[in-house]
DNA sequence: TACAAACATTAGCATTGACTTATGCATCAG
DNA sequence: CTGATGCATAAGTCAATGCTAATGTTTGTA
């Protein structure tokens, strides 16, 4: 059972439209760095910063430092409490929890 | 895909921890009217109405009048948009979403 | 009919939150 | 060393939102 403060973080870092297009982007495009994501974001780079520090907070992306650049990208496991508390409070799936366990622990182990 | 729309109003309408409180608790109940649901909620039955209402605008749950009283109920496909969601944008999840979406079919067609 | 019960709705208030502008901090180029 | 670049942070503003109190609406009951 995913902890309600994780849950938490994460649905209200993914509630924002424009805080999701960033993490949108960021998984397709496997490694990005702020410029890149500024650029076609339509807000401002100080908008965007923000948007990533909760993305981060929320466990969603990770960075690397390299120069002045900072890179982000999606965290594997990113989205396995929103996962969990979909297969821990899905109302009919309740009996498929087991399935959908073992079915993860398959993939990631 | 899911329409941006329909995810939206999943992700505000679960982000909030007193609204996700009580969906979860309908869910657990199965079937539960909005007195009961208002008492240990630590909100008034406005409050409770309200996220009520909020929840079944984002097609996470649907009523049934009874005399006067009305019984909520979490929809089966409700949380579906999500894992769709998931599916689109999630680069690592993909196969193991794709994986819980057909237990999904099996379970509701 | 009159009153109570169950719930929805409205109005108002306080807080949160997303945004911009301005500034700070580190890194690269000259 | 100096200025420019890339990004983070601070401060302030305005709209969104969650809450309560009050009222409305429908249904059951005496």
């Amino acid at each position: 059972m995913p902890s309600t403060a994780s849950i938490d973080a994460i649905m209200r870092s993914l509630a924002d439209p424009t805080r999701r297009a960033v993490f949108e982007r960021i998984i397709q495009s496997g490694e990005i760095n702020v410029g890149d994501l500024v650029s076609g974001s339509g807000v401002t780079q100080s908008a965007v910063s923000q948007h990533l520090r909760s993305l981060k907070r929320a466990g969603l992306i990770a960075d690397r430092w390299q120069g002045r650049n900072v890179f982000y990208r999606a965290k594997p496991k990113g989205l396995a409490p929103l996962v969990d508390w979909m297969s821990h409070y899905g109302i009919f799936w309740r009996e498929r929890v087991a399935n959908l366990r073992t079915l993860l622990k398959e993939i990631d182990p």
